[in-house]
DNA sequence: TCTATATATCGTACTATAACGATATATAAA
DNA sequence: TTTATATATCGTTATAGTACGATATATAGA
């Protein structure tokens, strides 16, 4: 099998993907976000911001499908839901862990 | 071994690095630069842009890391130095590839 | 030395992102 | 129904990224 260079459409996707997690706030969600499911607020709270922002951020991960969403009452859940995103983690996670 | 979320300088570093790969030409260019080092001039055509914006691209990805430089005579050929690069790569090949 | 080639840099204009306050909506509880 | 809570959206402003033409530098060959 020998690998081609991906066609334009899908590199302008992918690189919108890729924007979508080159925030040091969205990367924080995602990397909480790794485990469990959270509330916008619970990650506002968590990334000390306020929560409009933290769900302007969920929104945009959730337009490119990395997000998925869950309502309950009054409060939004929101999930990783594209398995790559889990791979990417853990490259960001080996280059740049300070342990 | 448990999880931990990097600190937010680490997550501005992993930031930077993303975005340095989230451009559909420079996609374009890890790509080509997968199993061989390219000239300036060789990517420029390759990718249909002047070599002057392919230079600009390439001192970009090489600023935060992702690529390193040999010049010979004339020629200045780049090539992928940082491996995680690859896992990346090979995410995004899984995700786009149409076949 | 002169000229051509390859690459890099600079200044500018354009476009995209990000953060913010204000406001809107939707649900729950009083 | 009124009020509080959680989330989402809008309009504006500030900042960053991108492409471009022009120009600079560096090397090779005539």
């Amino acid at each position: 099998m020998f690998k081609e260079v991906p066609d334009l459409e899908s590199l302008s996707q992918a690189a919108e993907c890729l924007r979508a997690l080159a925030h040091p706030v969205r990367l924080k969600i995602l990397f909480l976000l790794e485990k469990n499911r959270w509330t916008v607020g619970e990650l506002a709270k968590a990334c000390s911001i306020r929560s409009h922002v933290a769900s302007e951020h969920l929104r945009l991960m959730q337009r490119c499908g990395i997000l998925s969403v869950e309502k309950e009452g009054q409060k939004t859940y929101y999930q990783i839901c594209e398995s790559q995103v889990h791979a990417i983690l853990a490259c960001m996670r080996e280059k740049f862990s300070k342990s």
